[in-house]
Formats: C-alpha cells, structure tokens, sequence
DNA sequence: GATGGCCTAATTAGGACTTCCGGTGT
DNA sequence: CACACCGGAAGTCCTAATTAGGCCAT
C-alpha cells in the first residue's frame, strides 16, 4: 500500500526544476512550487503521482516567485495553480499561492468546485464500458515491433489511446508522462483553466476549443519543460493524434478539436458553472439554435495585453464572472462537419451521442485524472492479475480505494462548509 | 567450484513528442 | 499580412525491456 508520504506530486517537481532555470535568469516566469503537504495529498486525485526523488521534496514548503513581466506572471500563476491545484481550493487557497501579489487575488480566487469525478461506482466494478469511446468498434491498432538483433521482447506500452491500456508500472518508478491529450482533458476539468483557455464546445461530443491557443501553448509547455513551446508546435503533436485516431479536427472551425471518445465520468465545465440539468437544456437550445457563432475566432493574445487585470479581460472573451447567458457554455453547430479519424472510417455514428447518455456527477468528488481512470478501467483486469507481476497497478487500484474512502469524508465536510 | 537467486547498472528499442519546413486556406 | 492548419522528415527525450555482471547463500 503506497504511504501518503510516498506520493508526490507531478507538477511540483516540474516547477522544482523550473526554479532551477530561473535562477540562471532565463526568461521563462514561472512559479515554483515545491512538496505539497502529505495530508493534502489526497486531495490530489488528479494528475499524475510519483514517489519523491529527493531530499528537498519533503520539504512542505510553498513557495512563488513572480518574474518577468506582470502579464506573463499572471498567466503563468494563474496557469500553474491551476496545474498545482484542479481541485484543492479548500487546501491551498489563491491567495495563499499568490501572497506575493495581492492586487491579483480578487481576479484569480475562484474556488473549484465543481470539478469532479465521482468514483462511486469506480472501484472494484470498473470495466472497459466506463471509458466512453466513441468509435466502439474501433480496435487498437498493434503495430508490429521492427525486427530487432536482440531476443525478441514485450512491447512497450503506448500511449494509451481512447481504447486506453494501463502503462505499466508508471506510479512506482517514477514515471512522469502525462500525454498531451491527458493534459488537454485536465485542463477541460479545470475551472481555473475553462473556459478561459479552453472550453467545451460540444462536451458531448467531445469537441472543444482552444480559446487562448497561445496560453494553451504555453501551459503544455511549462509542463514538459519547453519553454519554446508555442502552439504551432503543439499542433503538430495535436495532428500526430489524427492518425491515431485520439483527435479529429473539426473542419471549418479554427482551434476546434474533437476527442474520438471520452471518460464516461468526465465532468465538464461551462462557462456559467451551471447544473446537469442546465447543461442538458443548454444543449437542447443549441439544437433549436443551432447558428450561434463558434465558427466566429474568438481567439486573443495575451501578449499584448499591458496590465494583469487587463489581461485577464482582454484574452478571455468570455470571462467567467461576465454571467450574461449560460448558452455561451455549449455553442455549437448540430451539422458541424467533422474530419473523421483516418483509421477509422465509419465512425461517425457512434460519435453522435445522446446528451441523454452524458455524466454530469452531482457527487462532487476531486478529480480523478484520466490516467488514474485509465488505470481503474482495466480493474477487470488487475483482478485478474498476480499481484507479483502487477505491483504498481495493485498499488494504483489499493491507492483508489483508500482516495474513495478520503474523498467520502473530505466530501462530507466540504459540503457542510 | 558449481549453481541459483537477487540486485544493479548499462544497453537498447521504441513511443511521444519537438523542431523545422514548405505549403495551402481564410 | 497574420494566423490556422497540414503533413513530411529528422531529431530529442524518456522509459521499459533486456542483458550482463557482481555478490551472496547453499
């Protein structure tokens, strides 16, 4: 059984490292988060998890330091909190991270609350139908290993893609990879993040557009260590997922992309925050509707924005706090044409939904990252499986169960307060 | 000394991007 | 003109699988 101690957060490190770099004075702003405390910990049941690699990771220290320009400093803040934090606004308030910068605090303290995933009905009866896949009968495609010199070996596993397969052992050796397309779906979760710098178009449908692709960009980038990163080179990783039939392109519509399936339980967020039920009227508007104006490029770019407060008006054209109509959270046209997946042609059908079918928990529970749902999908399996060849996934499947237990509790209280 | 088990470090292959580019469309 | 978008090609980074070698117990 993994000890809370053992867990470290993903992102911390990142940062960790990243402070390295700016005392080199580079000019990449950051802010530098290091150890998360252990009994917050399980909050944290986003992301990825990894066991600490050094001696100053313990740690339980928190720290930010602003740099460069005030513009960037908040998007990066508001960005790295909402990578540190997808759902610990109860832990680890805004204004604790942003101490440093209080002017900022009245912009940038909206609580997550909303975001979640329920796990109810995750352990111990997860099978492969809680990963909502949208071209069902679609069958991973098995690339045959090269030939190699060497006897031959076991595949590695790849990224998982909708038809997802656990990676082995990527919690107990220290395994870092959030794959691009994870990374999009925790920021689709991500009330700091959508709909600011990305949003739900067709949540249903798994379509979603990069509101701020530079933000976006720049996000990834912070988190793969890629100071450099830009959209451009990001979209070609988002082009790489055509063919691997992870992401289609919705034609005609810029920064529009379409997941080819979706985790049954993901929760997402509109622009108003509304309920299940206003989300499933909304959509029903929509389909009465269907014109608004999502072809429209409401794309901006913080980098011309002077002033923090300015930037946060200025690259959201859609501010959360501007509630005029909750309609701005699905717009979307019904007869929107989609680039079908190059390997799977004949999948249209099974895109198409039923908004009757979506999950929208009213248990509001902390994230659970779609990695961690990958893993618990193939639950059927670990139970099946020697716990001596399996370790981490045991360990991952033990470590749900004891978030569940953390989660029913802290739920509890969250929900008096 | 031979054998087997365990551990660790080195090697290797391959996946997932990243970077660069030239081109098209809006 | 800027930007989004496309896909080829080559490169980098990271990690899992494999192998080799050392150590120890029997």
């Amino acid at each position: 059984m993994l000890q809370q101690s053992e867990l470290f957060f993903d992102f911390a490190s990142d940062h960790f490292n990243m402070s390295q770099q700016l005392g080199c004075n580079t000019d990449f702003p950051g802010v530098i988060v290091e150890q998360v405390p252990d009994q917050h910990l399980l909050s944290y049941a986003g992301l990825v998890c990894r066991q600490p690699r050094r001696e100053e990771d313990q740690q339980q220290v928190l720290k930010v330091e602003l740099c460069d320009s005030e513009e960037e400093t908040m998007e990066t803040l508001v960005a790295a909190d909402s990578l540190l934090n997808m759902d610990c606004s109860e832990v680890l308030s805004l204004e604790q991270h942003y101490c440093l910068l209080p002017s900022l605090a009245d912009v940038v303290t909206a609580p997550v609350t909303q975001v979640s995933v329920s796990t109810k009905e995750i352990v111990g009866s997860v099978d492969q139908s809680l990963w909502h896949s949208f071209h069902e009968e679609e069958k991973p495609v098995q690339v045959q290993s090269k030939k190699r010199s060497r006897k031959s070996r076991l595949r590695r596993a790849e990224s998982p893609t909708p038809d997802i397969t656990v990676k082995k052992d990527k919690y107990n050796k220290g395994g870092t990879t959030l794959y691009l397309w994870q990374f999009l779906m925790e920021l689709l979760q991500d009330r700091q993040v959508c709909p600011r710098y990305i949003k739900w178009t067709n949540p249903h449908e798994g379509i979603f557009k990069l509101v701020n692709s530079k933000a976006v960009a720049r996000l990834w980038g912070k988190h793969k260590n890629k100071p450099d990163m830009n959209y451009e080179t990001m979209g070609r990783a988002l082009r790489y997922y055509y063919q691997r039939g992870i992401l289609n392109k919705v034609e005609g519509q810029r920064l529009v992309y379409q997941f080819t399936s979706l985790p049954k339980n993901m929760v997402y967020i509109t622009d108003s925050g509304s309920s299940k039920e206003e989300n499933e009227e909304e959509e029903i508007n929509h389909k009465e509707n269907s014109g608004s104006d999502e072809g429209a490029s409401d794309d901006s770019d913080e980098g011309t924005i002077s002033s923090i407060d300015q930037s946060m008006e200025d690259e959201d054209p859609s501010p959360p706090r501007k509630k005029t109509s909750s309609v701005n959270s699905v717009q979307v046209h019904v007869n929107q044409r989609i680039r079908p997946a190059t390997r799977a042609p004949g999948q249209r059908d099974a895109i198409l939904r039923s908004s009757a079918t979506s999950l929208i928990q009213e248990q509001h529970l902390p994230i659970v990252s779609a990695e961690m749902l990958r893993t618990l999908q193939n639950l059927e399996k670990v139970q099946s499986l020697q716990p001596a060849g399996h370790a981490s996934v045991f360990k991952t499947a033990q470590l749900l169960g004891s978030l569940c237990e953390q989660q029913a509790a802290e739920g509890g209280n969250a929900h008096t307060k």
